[in-house]
DNA sequence: GATTATATGATAATGATTATCAAATTGTTA
DNA sequence: TAACAATTTGATAATCATTATCATATAATC
């Protein structure tokens, strides 16, 4: 079982890209945290301070070769997180008074079923089904105590 | 079966809003296209035409009272879309290549299965689930012939 | 080691969105 | 209906997130 990093830096330099001290340092944050985060909590988490042009440059440059996928959150924040290929296929948990989001995978099971759905739904459009994503709403533990 | 400006208008007076002209070609914009729409979008739709300044405020004002809800686009353009509340729960069929989107309805029985599906997934994290949105991603019938 | 290519960080520029404010409109009250 | 109060409008300026620029630094190749 191949780590991230080694992943990560295959596909980047098949592109010719450099896998570099700050891209690396961006991927570590993000593996490390359970949902995608924004780039001021990029800068904030990340040890020593990447400048922010740095960090925009680089998670554009993610997000362009696939490594990174944006997302957006419903307070209107840009966030980032590790591609499918690499994190896994998950959707996510959006807790709505506090913005937090979180990744929550689906059995096999599930996942067959919601591919399904998502597969008729689409049936009568004569859309070429490639993928979908769930997003949940609700309040977390803490909001909802 | 009440109108929908009728149901617009009755829920912005509750609010101390009015329901203007602006804002009622804003909504018949949105009513009359299916998918969610950008600012740019809307000024180009709407006749006369109403300044930016106007539609940004506008589209703020109504998102704030629950007339519209904010939708992200994958090209990170921020769209306008009626509340569910006016529209009907639906769901997104989103073009990669073009990047359009549109509206999508499940049958009664899929919808069951789906919000039963996000109940189930949420179960381990302590939320409480109130909502839950399908975006299925795909190529549509122009982008994938 | 010389040369070439890519990345970095500081700064300026851009573009989308929001704030400001005087004038216009609408709603209310006498 | 006139006078008053509250909200909305449109023009403009200000803000904020993001992107572009460019000289320097770092890494890869010959």
């Amino acid at each position: 079982m191949v780590g991230l990093h080694a992943k990560v830096e295959k596909s980047l330099r098949s592109q010719g890209v450099r896998y570099t001290t700050n891209r690396r340092a961006l991927i570590e944050a993000l593996d490390n945290t359970p949902g995608p985060l924004t780039v001021e909590e990029l800068y904030r988490v990340t040890e020593p301070r990447i400048p922010y042009s740095s960090i925009y440059r680089d998670v554009r440059v993610l997000t362009d070769t696939q490594v990174l996928t944006l997302h957006h959150g419903a307070d209107r924040s840009n966030r980032f997180e590790l591609a499918e290929w690499l994190s896994g296929h998950h959707h996510h948990l959006v807790c709505v008074p506090c913005m937090a989001i979180s990744d929550v995978s689906l059995s096999p099971d599930s996942e067959r079923r919601l591919a399904r759905l998502a597969e008729s739904a689409a049936a009568a459009s004569g859309y070429r089904v490639t993928g979908h994503s769930l997003e949940i709403e609700g309040l977390c533990p803490d909001c909802a105590s």
